[in-house]
DNA sequence: ACGTTACCCGTG
DNA sequence: ACGGGTAACG
């Protein structure tokens, strides 16, 4: 009776509105996870939960795989025969430290909501359904290579084009079966191909044979201005090429000069570049303006619709991204994915809800952006700025007592993260939390 | 300078 | 026609 952790993996406690995998890894960031159902017989894991899906990703190196539940992250990584099985453990230990890095774990979502949820009515409408959904930390080339198929595009066709990049040009790291019963008895696992492997002339003409149309040869081009530009030599330990760790220098130049680098290349706009400043850079506050993201501003910002409903240009583009930032503030790219992804259609059961439906929530001031009324946000832990009280007071006479439990419980739960690995029970977990780790000092964003 | 247009290819 | 656009024209 069994509240079991499933066979080999490895637990990280981990509450639902700090990470939603099941939302953040088909929200249109990644293209490239495997999302595989898990048969509904599986057993329940420690806290009573039975998680519906097992995620999949093949890095350089190896297969993670990943399934949640309510309140844990667990984690395994697969490895290809030829790894020693002494150099498993050191090697699971790096999983775990790839995970925090990827899903950003120090950054605390739960108190960026809580901030997002004073400045905007909007977002706070929106919280309580869409909980979870924090920016992942990719990987720069195949973030960039994914974004440049994005154009003109969607999520289910961009990701079958990633898919055939990875099987086309990288060779197979592994195989694995699939954890439920499937027709099919196992899925074998490409790495992102590297810059290398899709800068020859010829890949052009075999991408677009691929059904790439004319991206392809964005695609060839830009990966060949990369290799010319750094060569080709791997590094032995990180097993990237230089253009690869070039593009991750990137993280520490500012925002408009890593911009002006990333326009450089072919098939890269605007639109692109800022996907890539955001979602592989570290660029938190920039937010890619696409058609989506336009009519949000217009529907729920009071973005004036004069301006033709027409063509977005860089005028236009730029008046979307500075409206929105000033109401979320630094963390404004992270905001914004959250509301994309509440518009995505294949979210749609929780579509934004429209102005009738709850009139109270929409901005009762026209389009007046007043810079005094757009409290900054800068870090969860600075102090409320005053403009907000008024606001501030209205919204927990809302609120029910059940959510101000959740939040503490959350809060409390945080300070394990830096503890770590280890599988062990809801018990166990349990009496650490009543040992009572002083939840001290809130994780700080800025951090 | 800015506003238009063509561009690959799958869907509704 | 339109999709999470971009490059190449007038």
């Amino acid at each position: 009776m069994s509240m079991a952790i499933p066979m080999g993996f490895h637990a990280l406690p981990l509450p639902l509105a700090q990470l939603s995998l099941a939302a953040v890894l088909k929200c249109g960031q990644s293209f490239r996870w495997s999302i595989l159902p898990l048969p509904t017989s599986e057993l329940p894991v420690a806290d009573g939960s039975v998680p519906a899906h097992e995620y999949r990703l093949c890095l350089r190196d190896r297969v993670v795989c990943l399934r949640q539940s309510r309140d844990a992250l667990f984690y395994r990584s697969v490895f290809p025969a030829s790894v020693p099985e002494e150099s498993l453990e050191t090697k699971e230990a790096e999983t775990l430290a790839w995970i925090r890095d990827y899903f950003q774990l120090d950054i605390d979502l739960a108190e960026l909501y809580r901030q997002w949820s004073l400045a905007d009515p909007v977002f706070h409408r929106l919280q309580d359904r869409f909980e979870g959904i924090r920016m992942l930390r990719q990987d720069p080339f195949e973030n960039l290579i994914s974004f440049i198929c994005s154009s003109n595009n969607n999520i289910a066709r961009i990701t079958k084009m990633v898919k055939s990049l990875c099987q086309h040009y990288s060779p197979p790291l592994l195989s694995l079966p699939l954890p439920s019963g499937s027709t099919l008895p196992e899925e074998t696992y490409h790495p992102f191909p590297p810059p290398s492997a899709l800068a020859p002339p010829e890949v052009s003409a075999k991408l677009r044979s691929l059904g790439f149309g004319y991206r392809a040869d964005f695609i060839q081009r830009t990966a060949a201005m990369l290799v010319g530009a750094h060569g080709v030599s791997r590094h032995p330990k990180t097993l990237m090429e230089p253009s690869e760790e070039w593009l991750i220098t990137l993280r520490n130049m500012a925002t408009p000069e890593a911009r002006a680098e990333l326009l450089k290349f072919v098939g890269v706009g605007r639109k692109v570049a800022d996907c890539v400043l955001l979602m592989s850079l570290d660029k938190r506050e920039v937010i890619p303006v696409d058609t989506h993201v336009h009519q949000i501003a217009i529907k729920h910002y009071g973005l004036k619709s004069a301006s033709k409903t027409a063509n977005m240009n860089p005028k236009l583009y730029d008046e979307v991204s500075t409206k929105l930032a000033s109401v979320w503030g630094d963390y404004a790219g992270w905001a914004h994915s959250v509301l994309f992804t509440s518009d995505l259609k294949s979210f749609a059961s929780y579509r934004i809800a429209s102005t009738p439906a709850s009139p109270s929530l929409t901005p009762d001031r026209p389009s007046s952006s007043s810079p005094a009324s757009t409290p900054s946000i800068s870090t969860p832990t600075s102090e409320t700025p005053t403009t907000t009280t008024k606001r501030k007071r209205a919204l927990s006479a809302e609120k029910p007592p059940a959510r101000t439990a959740r939040l503490v419980e959350i809060a409390d739960s945080l300070p394990e993260l830096a503890i770590a690995e280890s599988t062990y029970s809801l018990a166990e977990r349990v009496k650490r939390r009543r040992r009572g780790a002083p939840s001290s000092q809130p994780l700080s964003p800025a951090a």
